[in-house]
DNA sequence: CAGGAATGTTTAGCAAAACTTATCCTTTCG
DNA sequence: CGAAAGGATAAGTTTTGCTAAACATTCCTG
């Protein structure tokens, strides 16, 4: 149990030594002399400690006032520079925001757009958490996020009474496309995209949120228990598109990672006939949180980036192109 | 001016912030919930900044408020162990006490009295400055220094006025003698003492003081304006010592810092048939100053320490048989 | 599903502070 | 020596912090 005596005597106190005066003190906290002496003389009694011998003109501190001041004085030095930012904040955006995203999308995009906001806001950080929404939003829970990136589909299985305190924002849809390197569908698949013939292939697996071979199968066949050969297992997004790249297996990849190989046909989307797979990437706060200034602002600025990045808009176009070309 | 808000709401606010709860920190603060309530609104409007998001059971801190609280945390915790370490010393000594004196001794015999007190009441820090009555005088008179051992000659000069805050103790007399090595006393004086003999020797000044010399020849010889051929002049001991030793010259020195090599007789003090300069160490504290249980203990310690130290008991022998095998 | 327990907010009233005014003491300075 | 300046003290007033009571909401439990 906290047993600290009275803080507003300790400022008193401090400016007592600051200022080595009764008198001073009180011009200071605009209070009377009288005021400053009797909150001085309850400190006092209160510590059962002199803290300062009288001196006739001036007060001279003991050891233990020294003491004593040694620990506000920083206190209240910190104090003041960090209410400056505060206050400052809500002029200009400032201080840290606490962003938590899913692997990919947080190490994709948001270095990039946290650059341009700070170019413009260079008084603004920002903390990036990593992980699925089983993660991030207990963090939004207990205060240590702001805002959450998180694939949609996860929350559906969460009970909805969990869901409440939330609000959720649709950012973008990300198409999850099972994709093998041009010489892989050539080589080893004939271009024949038929379910027997996937189900003979080698897959490389990507495992953050785990199902996502599973739900590629089951959404585009309707077949949950397949029995794929995976010959890759990993939870670095580098080594699956190293694993495509260099022909090693198939993998289910959100299309806009790979935007630039598929467009230029160095990575293929299989082609199903039926329409991709959207993954929708939410923007997930605290429902009753009134944003500030600096949350405010950046999550301005955040829609209008993603809305001016090409992947995000262009990439239906691929593959519905894709489709197309199957159809 | 300061501009802080009120310090215990902020109190009010780390227990909220700790335990994630109103009626939890109402709990540890001894008060209702209403209190703690009403307390936070107002902080909030204080600082025109939301501090908690509101949900349902608990409350989540903000970005203002996790700032907030990194400055506040810290402070409340070395506040609790500051106020231990000050009521702790109220029944075992504790704490720091800071001693200033002269040169000499302070260098040569206060650390081990130091350390025997240490060894008692090992919580007791201290600080050591060094200097002469003009500068740890004021030292004590802005609370820099708890107790001051001071050469009482020096106040003797000083304006009776400014002496009126402190108490002066009068702890040892040093015995102020000019010495020389044996064999430099042998072979370049010849054993001869006469003023006309000593003005034509070398001599080693030792300059913290700065008129050691000229007091020397004033009260032996009643001689003030002598031209000395100063040899070595230092504001090292070590160096003074080492010049006499080595056969430099003849030094002004405090018969107790030679004291073994005079009573071996490898340094031998000039006997003038008068007495020798006493110059009267003092304990200077400030006049109102109520001592606490630290330096009321060691003030006994030093005291008992000086008292039972062979140098200072025995120096006036020495010097007072020197003197009478010349008469 | 209803009702009780727990959490937080709000309002009104009261009691405990903190503050002010006035007076006194001491030292310092012209 | 008298005025000025710093501080302590006493008494009275004002502020404000706290409690009590009532309300709203959510959670849990029989």
């Amino acid at each position: 149990m906290l047993n600290i005596p009275d803080l507003n005597r300790l400022k008193v106190f401090y400016c007592i030594y600051v200022r080595r005066s009764v008198a001073g003190a009180a011009q200071e906290l605009n209070i009377t002399q009288s005021a400053v002496s009797q909150q001085l003389k309850k400190l006092e009694t209160e510590l059962k400690t002199q803290l300062f011998t009288r001196l006739h003109k001036t007060l001279v501190p003991t050891s233990e006032a020294q003491q004593l001041q040694a620990i506000i004085a920083p206190f209240v030095h910190e104090l003041e520079v960090g209410l400056r930012a505060i206050r400052q904040a809500k002029s200009i955006p400032a201080g840290e925001l606490r962003v938590g995203s899913t692997h990919e999308f947080g190490k994709t995009y948001l270095p990039r757009i946290f650059a341009t906001f700070r170019s413009r806001y260079p008084d603004v950080s920002f903390t990036l958490q990593l992980g699925d929404a089983k993660r991030l939003l207990p963090g939004l829970l207990q205060g240590q996020l702001d805002i959450a990136l998180i694939d949609e589909y996860l929350t559906q299985r969460m009970a909805p009474e969990e869901l409440n305190p939330f609000s959720f924002e649709k950012i973008i849809d990300e198409e999850v496309v099972l994709a093998g390197s041009r010489e892989y569908c050539t080589e080893r698949l004939n271009n024949d995209f038929s379910l027997e013939n996937l189900a003979l292939q080698d897959y490389v697996s990507y495992h953050h949120d785990g199902l996502a071979l599973t739900n590629w199968f089951k959404h585009h066949y309707n077949k949950s228990a397949l029995d794929l050969n995976i010959v890759l297992e990993t939870e670095s997004l580098q080594a699956v598109m190293n694993g495509i790249q260099n022909h090693l297996g198939l993998s289910v990849i959100a299309s806009h990672l790979a935007y630039d190989d598929i467009r230029r046909g160095a990575i293929v989307p299989i082609p199903t006939g039926k329409k991709a797979i959207l993954n929708c990437i939410s923007l997930a706060r605290l429902q009753d949180k009134v944003p500030n200034l600096t949350e405010k602002t950046f999550l301005a600025h955040f829609r209008r980036e993603v809305q001016q990045t090409g992947v995000f808009r262009d990439f239906l176009r691929i593959v519905e192109g894709a489709g197309d070309a199957q159809n």
